[in-house]
Parts: C-alpha cells; sequence; structure tokens
DNA sequence: TCTGGGGTCCTAGGACCC
DNA sequence: TCTGGGGTCCTAGGACCC
C-alpha cells in the first residue's frame, strides 16, 4: 500500500517536462541586512564585524558574519554584549529604518524586474518570495544563482536564496545556504524527495520556520528532535499538538504539499501599532499621557498612508519587573480598549480617547518601561459613509492631516506634533549611536571625496 | 542602569439572540 | 413556569514571524 505521503512525493516532478507539480517557490533573504547597509556606506567596514542595535539601543538585531564568529549573540541585550564587543574593537550602529527602508525598496525593486512584478511577494524588510511556477526542477539552483548575483551587483546587498515546492521548504533550504555559505555560494534548492529527507534530517526542528520557543520545547520532550521527525507526525496530531489548523499546515507544507500562495499585493492592515520603551522607566501619569499622545498620533499618520480610517483605539502600558534572569521574558501587558462612535484617521481625535484610557490603567507609584496605541476596526476611507450631520470642521481636519504629513515626511519626523506630545520627552527613546540617512537626506548624503 | 517594534492568525469562552 | 441548541459577535490570550 501507499502512503498518502508517498503518494504526493511520487507525483512531485512530471518526468516529461521537469517542471515540479504545483510550481516552485523561492525566498530571497538578505544577508545580515542592516549590518549590510551600514556597511555599504563605509567601505572600511568590510570584513569587519559589525552590529546593528534595536530601537534604545536595547538588543542586537544584526550582525554581521565576523560578529557572529566571535559570539555575539542575536537578540541579545546590548549591555550584556558590550564587554565581548569592545575587546573585539565591533563597530556598532543604533538602527536606521530610514536608510534600511530605501536599500529594501531597492532590492524588492530589482526581485520585481528579474522575476516579475506580480511574482514577487515582499515578506519583511529583508525578505521576500518569488513564485517560479513554470521553472525546471533542474534549472532551479542555476536561477537562484543568477538571482543573487544580479541582486548584489545592482544594490551592494548580498542575499541568500532558498528555493522548493512550499515557502515552509524554501526557508529550510535558504537556512541551508545561509549555514554553508561556502559551498552553497549562498543558494540551496531542495526539490527531490531524497534532497528534502537529507535537507530535514540535518535540521534541528527549533530552527524550522512555524515553530518558535514554545513548540521547540513542547517538541523536544516528545522526542520530536529533527525536522524529518516532524514531517514524519500524522496531521491530526499536529492539529492537537500544534495550533491546530496552523499546526497542520505546517506539516503539510514539510512533506512538499504547497498549503501557502505567494500574494503580490499584501492585504491592507488590519491592526496599526505604534509602541516603545522608555528611554528609562516612568512613573507619572503626565509622561505616560505625552507618551500615549505621540503614538497615537504616530499610528495616525501610518493608517492615513495606507487611506484607511480606525474605530477602536487601544492603549497598553507595561510594568517594569526586575527580571535579570537567562531565559528573560516581557512581563505582562496591561490594556484597555475603547469603540469610537465613527471611524476617524484625524490626530486629535484618536489623541483623546487614547490619552483618556490612560487614567483606567495607570497605577499610582508604579513604574512603566513601555507603552503603546493600537488601532483596529479599520475601514478603508472610500467605504466611509458621508454623514451630513458631520459638520464641516472634519473637512478641515482632514486637510490639516494631510498638510502634516507631508511636512513630516520632507522634514524631521516629528519637526511638527501635537501639544499633547510634550516638549520634553524625559521618556524618548535613546539613539546615540545612529549613522546618517545617507540615502534619503539631502544634508546627510554620502560624499565621494 | 541597561532585554525592540512591529505585525498575523487562531482558539476559547462569554454574551446575546431567536 | 419551563429553558435547548445554534449562530454571531466580541474579547482575551497564546502562538508565531522578522
Amino acid at each position: 500500500m501507499v502512503s498518502p505521503v508517498e503518494s504526493t512525493h511520487q507525483k512531485a516532478v512530471a518526468a516529461d517536462t521537469g517542471i515540479v507539480h504545483g510550481g516552485l517557490k523561492a525566498i530571497v533573504d538578505c544577508n545580515s541586512f542592516y549590518c549590510s547597509c551600514e556597511r555599504l556606506f563605509k567601505p572600511v567596514l568590510k570584513n569587519k564585524p559589525v552590529v546593528v542595535l534595536s530601537n534604545n539601543d536595547g538588543c542586537i538585531v544584526s550582525r554581521s558574519d565576523e560578529a557572529k564568529q566571535i559570539g555575539v549573540q542575536m537578540a541579545g541585550p546590548y549591555f550584556m554584549a558590550r564587554p565581548l564587543i569592545e575587546k573585539h574593537d565591533i563597530a556598532v550602529f543604533s538602527s536606521n529604518y530610514t536608510l534600511y527602508g530605501d536599500l529594501s525598496w531597492r532590492v524588492m525593486e530589482t526581485l520585481r524586474q528579474l522575476c516579475g512584478e506580480k511574482k514577487v511577494e515582499v515578506y519583511s524588510v529583508d525578505e521576500a518570495f518569488v513564485d517560479l511556477p513554470d521553472m525546471p526542477a533542474e534549472a532551479a539552483a542555476r536561477y537562484g544563482l543568477y538571482i543573487r548575483k544580479t541582486v548584489e551587483q545592482w544594490t551592494g546587498i548580498s542575499v541568500s536564496v532558498g528555493i522548493a515546492p512550499t515557502k515552509t521548504l524554501a526557508k529550510a533550504a535558504n537556512y541551508l545556504a545561509k549555514k554553508n555559505k561556502q559551498q552553497s555560494w549562498c543558494v540551496t534548492a531542495l526539490i527531490t524527495p531524497e534532497e528534502q529527507q537529507k535537507a530535514l534530517q540535518s535540521i534541528r526542528v527549533t530552527n524550522i520556520w512555524g515553530v518558535g520557543r514554545s513548540y521547540a520545547d513542547k517538541l523536544i520532550n516528545m522526542g520530536i528532535t529533527s525536522a524529518w521527525d516532524l514531517r514524519n507526525m500524522p496531521e491530526q496530531w499536529a492539529i492537537k499538538q500544534l495550533g491546530g489548523v496552523v499546526g497542520a499546515r505546517l506539516i503539510k507544507e514539510l512533506r512538499g504539499e504547497s498549503c501557502m500562495d505567494i500574494r503580490e499585493q499584501p492585504d491592507s492592515k488590519k491592526m496599526i501599532a505604534s509602541t516603545r520603551m522608555f528611554g528609562s522607566p516612568v512613573n507619572d501619569i503626565l509622561s505616560i499621557k505625552e507618551a500615549i499622545a505621540t503614538y497615537a498620533s504616530l499610528a495616525a499618520q501610518k493608517l492615513r498612508r495606507q487611506r484607511c480610517s480606525a474605530r477602536i483605539v487601544t492603549i497598553f502600558i507595561v510594568p517594569k519587573e526586575d527580571n535579570h534572569a537567562v531565559d528573560f521574558r516581557h512581563g505582562p501587558v496591561i490594556s484597555t480598549s475603547t469603540t469610537l462612535p465613527a471611524a476617524t484617521s484625524v490626530t486629535n481625535e484618536l489623541i483623546k480617547p487614547a490619552v483618556q484610557l490612560v487614567e483606567k490603567i495607570y497605577e499610582k507609584g508604579r513604574f512603566y518601561k513601555k507603552a503603546g496605541v493600537m488601532l483596529s476596526g479599520i475601514e478603508p476611507d472610500s467605504s466611509i459613509q458621508g454623514n451630513l450631520f458631520v459638520p464641516e470642521s472634519k473637512n478641515k481636519g482632514r486637510f490639516l492631516m494631510k498638510m502634516m504629513d507631508n511636512i513630516n515626511f520632507s522634514m524631521r519626523n516629528d519637526i511638527l506634533k501635537f501639544a499633547a506630545s510634550g516638549t520634553s520627552r524625559n521618556w524618548k527613546m535613546r539613539q546615540e549611536k545612529r549613522s546618517p540617512r545617507y540615502t534619503t537626506r539631502w544634508e546627510e548624503m554620502f560624499e565621494v571625496k
């Protein structure tokens, strides 16, 4: 008897055409993206260890290969890695999202030109899935190499490419490509069942896309240690143990049965958030209200950029805890929300309810380390019913918003702000080591000498 | 002293309605 | 006075991703 798994595999490659049933998918992932961006404008740093910090200079979010080799941990707190960083004279940068955003756009444009406008799904700032429906199996690896070379020539950013019949297997391929850069030339294809088996047997279950910390612990406790072990578990088991339909999909994808398509146009956001850690913990309600007002106006900007309005305003604050444990986890989040009578994207109409909510959850005497605003119940502006009774001033409000957005875009991000955001900002984040925005600000442009 | 800032999807459970 | 079962909507929370 042939099991369903085997029969899927037998159908996988049609012998006459060499075209994989269901097509192939690639994931293109920039290598140490933020570090690569920083290095692009400081050629002195080529082959030197570099790290980039998160907002607030809190964690390490990107490491060059050299920094990895020295032993700097990903997502580790900066203050803990600092001795090592100083000892080895590693270059350190605060994150500069304006610069990374611009270079990201260039990489994505390159992919669209190479592979077709509609074949590219931008998955994150440094990753994209590419649909390769007609790619013959034997041409896949060569094509991956072509992508890699072209992107590097056109943008200066090096990428790794994984190719396989499903997104999850493509991610696994990419993981191996990055792991053995020397042999793989940053490209790996997993097309045949044999290739897939060998690859999955070599990957620990922890490193599979879709398996996070808590599932990893659970799986290892059950004796499921390799990706191959996981692939061979029954779907019913996955439904019970790994979050229902999500788990079942994961198993199918590992077997080569594609459950996730490439989506060229991402849906508009269902939720928009703006949140930050404070530069230092805060205990007075006034500072928290200032922060909330600032985040509300940031979120409102994002909302308008998407040409949408929101009906639900949620705010949250996170109390500071004293936890220096090795496996640090964030403490509880205290949140509350309110539903507005009508959706809006006008900043002051969102600030006001947001700030009022602070009273509901703030506890006097307690210190907080983080706060945020989330907007949901999002509707496109075009679908909002005109209301005869909406006063004229509302249109004025919209006009003002548009002006503010334009000014903020071309000048400094926060040059115009509402009075409620305050002016002292002792809660503002630290960002001491930011590089210039070489590609988007005239006054910070890279000079060729 | 010091541990990011976004997002998505799914499930469970309660309220409410007929 | 009795009170089933199904549907829908909402919220909270947990898991994941980069």
